[in-house]
DNA sequence: TAGGTGATCTTG
DNA sequence: AAGATCACCTAT
């Protein structure tokens, strides 16, 4: 294929692996998150995210290059998917990023349906299409079929991936403040949280 | 606005 | 071994 990638091209090992953090971060609105577990397939346009940096990020679970049990997921190459749960019952969705031994994440905070709306209102348990389906970390994870068990995926394989979307204008991006983060003191201030302007699914 | 929920990490 | 904390959501 030459010239302009498809809109269903997957993004391939090398896209991920920048050690520009907030640029790649930005780029990924727009984009599609896509699953497909058991034939079940869906797709939501990625809407908010917020960039998560290990080695310099008081916010981070693997601040300062921490390596646990938990966090080992995030220090691996980009391309893979870092998953855990919160507050006991929420499972939220990350894309590690940069090479090995770096513990960069992008945590994706909204999707806009575009395929399967079906399969996310069932496991959704809801009949609406509005915010409250995937709008939110928690929510997108659960729509989209995301759990803990896919923690350490390859985004490279046919279960969950990126893919190229729709282009979306600089200035159309929103930076701001990241959301929950009020433990990591100076650094909840930092504007790492990205946004598509006006899109009805992003937080608040 | 308050309470739920359990893995994770620290000894807060 | 126990307790505090938590990148959130739902129903009042």
């Amino acid at each position: 294929m030459i010239g302009k990638p498809q809109s269903n091209y997957k993004l391939n090992f090398d896209y991920y692996q920048s050690d520009k953090i907030l640029e790649l971060a930005k780029s990924f609105l727009g984009m599609h998150l896509c699953t497909n577990f058991n034939g079940h397939l869906t797709i939501g346009k990625i809407v908010e995210v917020e960039a998560y940096s290990g080695a310099v990020d008081k916010a981070s679970h693997a601040y300062p290059n921490k390596i646990t049990p938990r966090t080992k997921t995030m220090f691996m190459a980009g391309g893979i998917a870092y998953v855990y749960l919160v507050y006991g019952m929420h499972h939220l969705f990350n894309i590690v990023t940069n090479s090995e031994g770096s513990a960069d994440a992008i945590l994706i905070r909204a999707v806009e349906p575009i395929d399967g709306l079906a399969i996310m209102q069932e496991r959704r348990n809801m009949l609406v299409n509005n915010k409250l389906l995937t709008g939110g970390p928690a929510r997108l994870a659960q729509a989209l079929g995301i759990n803990t068990s896919y923690d350490g995926l390859s985004l490279l394989e046919d279960k969950i991936w990126i893919s190229i979307g729709e282009e979306v204008e600089a200035d159309n991006i929103i930076a701001a403040t990241r959301i929950g983060v009020e433990y990591a003191a100076e650094d909840a201030l930092l504007p790492w949280r990205f946004y598509i302007k006006g899109n009805k699914y992003v937080s608040k």
